[in-house]
This record gives structure tokens, C-alpha cells and sequence, in this order.
DNA sequence: GTAGGGTTAG
């Protein structure tokens, strides 16, 4: 068991000497003469007595024999245990005493074990001392060190030791492509890879090519994949990890083509998985599912065996196409093969559920897993705050935080969606306060997300201190401050914001075109919205379904209705939203019988309407007095359609049921409909009573308003008129004491119009307009000729719950308005 | 005794 010393350590023993104790050692190692009852297969530790016993024993230096087999043994029950400092303590003395290197032939890997404690400290003081001892002489140390440095991510001494090191071997050079790549230096992989070759002289064997193969498919260099393809070609390697490497390089730099042409010149090694498997990602992260499909199913005829990742990889194409049936064939064979407890397929079948729509059984899967991780928490409170949870999606977060106590920028972006979806904005500020905490402040995407979040809780200057504290702003925090602008109706704030970030030379996508867009649609700037348009064009966004949709929304609400149907017929591609948007666009301006035409043309074009379609067609009613037909909708809705009123439609039906007089109809549907009644509705109401004159059913609802927000100043006066109407002057009057008392104020409703690219804003009883004297005598005339016509000019008050209520007095009248009147009863 | 080994989940 125990070897004698050999001739070696015989003639070295002369030299050794161990008085010192060692470096740094919290133990002295000394060196024993030949003990047989010492037992080196014991295993040191907690329950270790032979090491203690052995330090204890204090070992006669004199008489000590060294012995490289005995301090190998002790090295390797020190690494065994993990005691990887104390052996290279060990391996350091013996070095001290002269022993030559390459008579540890484990060194390296110990030098590799301990670098895995990524202690750089320890391994600098390491360095030194083989330094010292020459002991980085042996090539075999030196690139062990230099593997060392990388893994510990400290590639500035990595490349300093490769370049000093007087000799460099394949394996000297691989370490340095692979260490770049990992540490995310690709184009330094790639750089170090050429050196190697034009530089050097040396050949690149099958580990460099497969290093380099990986930086290219992370650059998606496709020109230096093809080269080091051509070169595995030529040097003859043949084997399954360079075969994937090459498909997965290929797959990467989106050359699908080539990709299958390794796969299908490869059959001999396509009895392999991964190789499939790698083929089938590929194709999924590129597009092509029906391609991903075929292969996955040919594989199944085949004899290999499909393992997690081909699960993993399946269950990511179903994702992709929305197909739950074959997702839960996949969830059952992962079943049968015992695969569902690896946490990625896991993951990847709560994914798939979440997505498909299968929420309960996407939670299932959560709930139930023994093996959550931070990905798969990840998974379903993203999911949970994209599909309509956010509150669940909240608790979740909430208890991730109990339990882990911290939080990455994944489930930091999902918690804060959710706060935006519910515009819980002191939540929100928990969570910015927790990011802070987590040192991802200056995530750009965590940025963006706080910025909305604060825009949509409606607090647009915290949502501008965010973004101007952030170190980099990119299009995405750009676009997310010009969106909270458009929202929170500083459409000036929007365009201002664009300027700037135009004068920063970065360029508009078709996201922030919609932001402006909808900023255009709130000042009813037609010319602004042409510009936009025309801009869209220039850069080829004009056949974009997303903004051709915008526009045609956004030109009706400027009153340009020609050019919102323009747009819609000339778009080559439309969908549902597209159908919607001119539906509604011709509605709100009384084209009534052009949407019932179109409307069957809709359903003509396979297109299914859904809740949109319902408000656009009763919002045109509303608009027409089209009763008739408001009900037929209504009803057809529900009972053919099977759609779910939603508020929106019940406002467009109160304000039906309102104007042809059925006010005690309309009173009874909101209290019987099942959602919430909300002040746009309420105030619907008011409106028909003030025009019918209901005063106490009109007090009834006031109640109601001013119950859900009793700060709102435009019902109170809407009442107050309303009590002036009917002479009721003392209840007028306490009214507006009360408005007084509780300091309520109210900025002057006004109104404008745009002339060439001037933009003249009017406000009740306003003169500062140079052509005022013509303008009222405009009005004067116009509303004369509308009282000979037999219709009662009528302040524009409420609309049908797509629009803000408009302020009753403060009124003044533009050319515009005058459409809102209504057919004398 | 040193380099490298492919695909995969939010």
C-alpha cells in the first residue's frame, strides 16, 4: 500500500528541510517517514482523526523521509474532501523543497479544482509562488492557470500570462477562444482564433473550431461560420458535436438553407438527439413552424429517442402556434417517459399552458413542482401579469420575495406590468424602491417599464424623472415617456419629447409613430397627422397593419373621415382592429348606413367581430339616433354572437334608451347590468334627463356621480344648468356655493379649429380672436338658419363613453360643433 | 495532468 521512497526522493531528501511551517497555513504540514498504520484511505473532514493525528503526532523532521507518493495521497484526500487550500499547500512545500512539477501529475486539476472556488485572491497568491518555484515552466500548469483566470472572469490576467508565456500550445489558444467567448467577447474569440493561424502558424484543431463556431453563431457572422465550416470540410473532422455546432451556427445567423444541408448530409450521425433537436430550435426561433413540426414528427418515427430538450424544444413550437392539443400530448409522453420533474421542461409546459390559454393548469404545474426556480417563478408571474392576473400575478411576486428575498429584472418587469395594468401606483413605488435595493436602476428595460408604469398611474413627472435619471436612453424609454405623454393628454408634451429625441439622432419606429399619432388624434391636428403620415411612408412603414390601423383611427378622430377611409382601402392586408377602427370612424361622424353596409362586408371577409365591433356599431347608432338598429345589435350581440356586454356598450345603450326618451329603461340597466357604473355613463344619463327633463330621476343620478367622484366639477355644473333650465334658481345656486366651498376649479372647456397649419382656440364669450367680430356673426346667422331647419341648437354634452364629457358652459360654438344638435322632439 | 463538447425553460 505504501510505496518505499524511491531512488528520486532518496537523492532529494538531502534538500529538503521542514522547519518552516507553511505560507499562510492555519496547519503545519509536515512531511512523515513511511508510517504503515497510517491509513490514506481515510477520509479527512468533521469525522477525520487520521489527519489530526498525523499533524498531531509532530513528525520528527530528522528522521522524515519525503515521499511524493505520500504527500500525493494527502493532496488527493485533501481535494477528495474539498480542502483544496490545504492541498495546495501541500503541493506548494514540495515544490518549495525542489520536487520537479511533473511529478504531480495531478496539479493541474487541482490548480482547476480551486479555481472553482473563484477566490482571485487565492489564486493570485498561487500564481505567484509558481513563480516563484518555476513551477509555470510545465505547460500543463500554465494553461490549467490560465483556464483559471477565465473562469474566474478576470480576463485581463488571462491575456496577460497567455502573451508572457514563452511557449503556446493548441491548448494554450483554445483556452483563450473559448475564455473570450465565454465571457461574452466574441469578436476577441475570433480575433485570438485568426492570430492563431496567420500569426502563429499553428492549426486550428476540432476544440478551436468548435469554440469559434459558437462566437460566430453568438455574433451571427455568417461569412466566418462558412469559413470555418469549409475548413472542418477539408481537415476531415467528423463528428457529432461540430456536426450540431455547424447546423446551430447556421440556425443562428438565420440561414436556414444551410442548416439543412449539414442535416440531411449527416445521416449517418443523425441517430443522434441533439442533433435533431438543435435543428428543430432552430427552426422555431426563425419562423418556420410547420418546418419545426414535420421534423419533430419524423423524429418520433424514428428509433431515437426523444429526451427533455426535444420535449423542451416541442413544447416551445406549441407555444409558438398556439396549439394546446398537441401541447398536451407532448405533457403526456413527458409523463410516460418520466421526464416531468426536469424543472425546464417544467417551465416550458407552464409556458405553454399560460399562453394557450389553459390557466388553471399552467398554475397546476407551478404549484405543484418540486423543482421552482427562479425561471419558472418567472414564468407564471409573467404570464399571470400579460393575461389578465395582475393581481394574482402581484401575490406571487409577494411571496418570490419571501421566500428568495430578492428579485431579477424578469420578475421585477412582470411585477411592474401588473401595477401598470391596475395603475396601483403605491405599489409600484414598492417595487421601484426594491429595484433600487437590487442594483438594476439603470436596466434600460426595467427604465421603460417604470416609466410606463408611472405614466399609466398617472403621474407623468415622476414617469419624467425616471427617464432623465436613466444612463442610457434608448428607443424603447423613448418611446415609453412619448406614450405617457399621449396618455395623459399632454399631446404637446409628446411631440416636444419626439423633437428631442429626433435631435439625438434616434430615429422613430412604428411604435412611437402610433404614440404620436394618438398624441394627433387628442389636439385634432389634421396637418400633424398628414405629416406623420407622410413620414411613415418615407420610411416604409406604410403597408405596417399596426399603423395603418392607427391612422385610420386617428384621421377620423380629427375629423378627416375621407382620408381615414382611404387609408383603410388601400391597405392590402386588413384585420379585425382594422375593420373596428373605420367602423367607428365613420360612426362618430353619422355615416350610420355606411357602417351597417360595411359591417356585413366584414363578416363577407371572414373576419369575426368581437367587443369593438359591437361598441363601433352602437356608438354609430347613438351618433345617427338610430334606436331601431341599436337594439337589433345589441341583441344580436348577445344572443347570436354570444359576446358579453361590456360597459361600453351599456353607456352606448343608456345614451340610446336616453335620447328616444326611455329614461326609466335606461336607469334600469345600469343598475341590472353586472359591471360597475362609471361616471361617463351616469353623466350619459344626466344628459338625457336635462334634455327630457327629469329633474328628480336627474337628482337621482347626480347622487350617483358625485358619489363615485365627488371632486368632478363638470356634472355639478351640468346639474346646476339643468335646475336653471327649470328655474329651480336656489337649488342652481347651492350648487355652485358648493363648488365654491369645496374649491373646486375649472379650467375653460374650449375649442378649436385648424386652418392650413394654424391651430384658433375659442373659449366662451372669447374675443381675442382677430376675426371675432366675423366669426359670431357667423355663428349668429348659422344658428338662426338651424332653428329655421326645426332643429334646438343643443350645447354638446355628453358623449357615448368613447370620449371625455365635454364641459356644458364655457361652450363656445364653432363651425364644428354645430353638428351636435338635436332633432327638435 | 491542461483547452472543448453541441440543443433546452420565464
Amino acid at each position: 500500500m505504501v510505496r518505499t521512497p524511491d531512488l528520486y526522493s532518496r537523492q532529494l531528501y538531502g534538500h529538503y528541510k521542514v522547519q518552516h511551517s507553511l505560507p499562510r497555513s492555519s496547519v503545519g504540514i509536515r512531511y512523515k517517514p513511511m508510517d504503515s498504520s497510517i491509513s490514506y484511505c481515510s477520509r479527512f473532514g468533521n469525522q477525520n482523526p487520521s489527519l489530526k493525528s498525523i499533524l498531531a503526532s509532530g513528525f520528527s523532521r530528522n528522521e522524515s523521509i519525503m515521499d511524493v507518493s505520500w504527500s500525493s495521497k494527502l493532496i488527493r484526500e485533501y481535494m477528495d474532501d474539498g480542502f483544496f487550500e490545504d492541498a495546495v499547500k501541500v503541493y506548494l512545500k514540495m515544490l518549495e523543497y525542489g520536487v520537479p512539477v511533473e511529478e504531480f501529475q495531478f496539479f493541474p486539476p487541482l490548480i482547476k479544482a480551486f479555481g472553482e472556488l473563484l477566490d482571485i485572491g487565492k489564486v493570485r497568491e498561487i500564481h505567484a509562488h509558481l513563480l516563484k518555484f518555476r513551477a509555470l515552466d510545465d505547460i500543463y500548469v500554465e494553461n490549467s492557470l490560465l483556464g483559471v483566470y477565465w473562469k474566474c472572469g478576470e480576463a485581463e490576467d488571462a491575456i496577460q500570462l497567455f502573451w508572457k508565456m514563452p511557449v503556446k500550445d493548441s491548448v494554450s489558444w483554445n483556452t483563450m477562444i473559448s475564455g473570450f467567448y465565454r465571457s461574452g467577447d466574441n469578436r476577441g474569440s475570433l480575433r485570438t482564433f485568426s492570430q492563431m493561424i496567420r500569426e502563429h502558424g499553428v492549426f486550428p484543431n476540432r476544440v478551436a473550431c468548435l469554440s469559434a463556431l459558437s462566437s460566430c453563431s453568438a455574433l451571427e457572422s455568417l461569412a466566418h461560420g462558412k469559413e470555418i465550416h469549409a475548413f472542418v470540410v477539408k481537415s476531415g473532422f467528423d463528428d457529432d458535436f461540430l456536426v450540431s455546432g455547424l447546423i446551430d451556427m447556421y440556425m443562428k445567423c438565420g440561414d436556414v438553407k444551410n442548416a439543412q444541408y449539414v442535416f440531411d448530409d449527416e445521416e449517418s450521425i443523425r441517430m443522434n438527439a441533439v442533433i435533431w433537436n438543435v435543428m428543430i430550435n432552430g427552426y422555431v426561433s426563425n419562423g418556420n413552424l410547420s418546418q419545426a413540426m414535420d421534423l419533430f414528427v419524423e423524429m418520433l418515427g424514428t428509433s431515437i429517442v426523444p429526451d427533455s430538450s426535444t420535449m423542451v424544444a416541442a413544447l416551445v413550437l406549441c407555444t409558438e402556434l398556439l396549439d394546446l392539443a398537441v401541447g398536451k400530448q407532448i405533457h403526456g409522453w413527458a409523463i410516460n417517459l418520466g421526464l416531468n420533474n426536469d424543472v425546464r421542461l417544467e417551465t416550458a409546459l407552464t409556458d405553454m399552458y399560460f399562453k394557450c390559454g389553459d390557466t388553471k393548469t399552467g398554475l397546476d404545474i407551478f404549484k405543484s413542482s418540486r423543482t421552482r426556480n427562479t425561471v419558472m417563478w418567472g414564468a407564471v408571474i409573467s404570464n399571470c401579469a400579460q393575461s389578465g392576473f395582475p393581481i394574482e400575478a402581484l401575490d406571487l411576486f409577494h411571496n418570490y420575495i419571501i421566500e428568495y428575498g430578492f428579485a431579477d429584472s424578469v420578475l421585477i418587469l412582470a411585477a411592474l406590468r401588473a401595477c401598470s395594468s391596475l395603475t396601483w401606483k403605491s405599489k409600484g413605488l414598492q417595487i421601484h424602491g426594491l429595484l433600487v435595493k437590487s442594483g438594476l436602476g439603470s436596466d434600460v428595460f426595467i427604465g421603460s417599464a417604470l416609466i410606463d408604469m408611472y405614466a399609466k398611474c398617472r403621474d407623468i413627472e415622476s414617469a419624467q424623472k425616471v427617464f432623465y435619471r436613466l444612463p442610457d436612453r434608448d428607443l424603447v424609454s423613448w418611446n415609453a415617456l412619448i406614450s405617457g405623454y399621449a396618455q395623459n393628454r399632454s399631446p404637446d408634451g409628446a411631440l416636444k419629447a419626439l423633437r428631442t429625441m429626433q435631435s439625438e439622432q434616434i430615429r422613430p419606429n412604428t411604435v412611437t409613430s402610433a404614440c404620436v399619432l394618438s398624441a394627433c388624434a387628442y389636439l385634432s391636428t389634421v396637418n400633424l397627422c398628414k405629416e406623420v403620415h407622410s413620414y411613415l411612408f418615407r420610411q416604409g412603414f406604410g403597408s405596417n397593419i399596426l399603423i395603418s390601423n392607427s391612422l385610420i383611427a386617428t384621421y377620423a378622430k380629427c375629423g378627416d373621415v375621407k382620408s381615414s377611409w382611404t387609408v383603410f382601402q388601400n391597405m392590402r392586408e386588413k384585420n379585425e382592429v382594422s375593420w373596428n377602427s373605420v367602423l367607428l370612424g365613420l360612426g362618430i361622424h353619422g355615416h350610420a348606413d355606411e357602417v351597417f353596409v360595411l359591417f356585413e362586408k366584414m363578416e363577407g371577409a371572414g373576419m369575426k367581430p368581437d367587443s369593438a365591433t359591437f361598441t363601433a356599431l352602437l356608438s354609430a347608432c347613438s351618433h345617427a339616433g338610430r334606436v331601431e338598429e341599436g337594439f337589433k345589435y345589441f341583441t344580436s350581440m348577445v344572443e347570436y354572437y354570444k359576446i358579453e356586454p361590456q360597459l361600453e356598450q351599456y353607456t352606448c345603450m343608456v345614451d340610446l334608451l336616453g335620447r328616444v326618451g326611455d329614461l326609466k329603461q335606461a336607469y334600469d340597466m345600469i343598475l341590472a347590468m353586472p359591471c360597475v357604473p362609471d361616471d361617463r355613463i351616469w353623466g350619459s344619463l344626466l344628459a338625457a334627463c336635462k334634455i327630457h327633463g327629469d329633474k328628480r330621476l336627474a337628482e337621482v343620478v347626480a347622487d350617483h356621480i358625485m358619489n363615485l367622484d365627488p371632486t368632478n366639477i363638470g356634472y355639478r355644473i351640468l346639474l346646476s344648468n339643468l335646475y336653471e333650465d327649470y328655474g329651480k334658481w336656489n337649488e342652481a345656486t347651492r350648487i355652485r356655493t358648493e363648488i365654491k366651498d369645496m374649491g373646486l376649479k375649472k379650467s375653460p372647456g374650449c375649442s378649436w379649429i385648424e386652418v392650413n397649419t394654424d391651430i384658433h382656440t375659442f373659449i366662451a364669450s372669447d374675443r381675442s380672436h382677430n376675426l371675432s367680430v366675423e366669426i359670431y356673426d357667423a355663428l349668429e346667422s348659422l344658428t338662426i338658419q338651424i332653428r329655421e331647419e326645426g332643429y334646438i341648437p343643443q350645447s354638446p354634452s355628453v358623449t357615448l363613453g368613447l370620449n371625455e364629457v365635454i364641459d356644458v358652459d364655457n361652450i363656445s360654438f364653432t363651425v364644428e360643433n354645430c353638428l351636435f344638435v338635436s332633432r327638435k322632439q
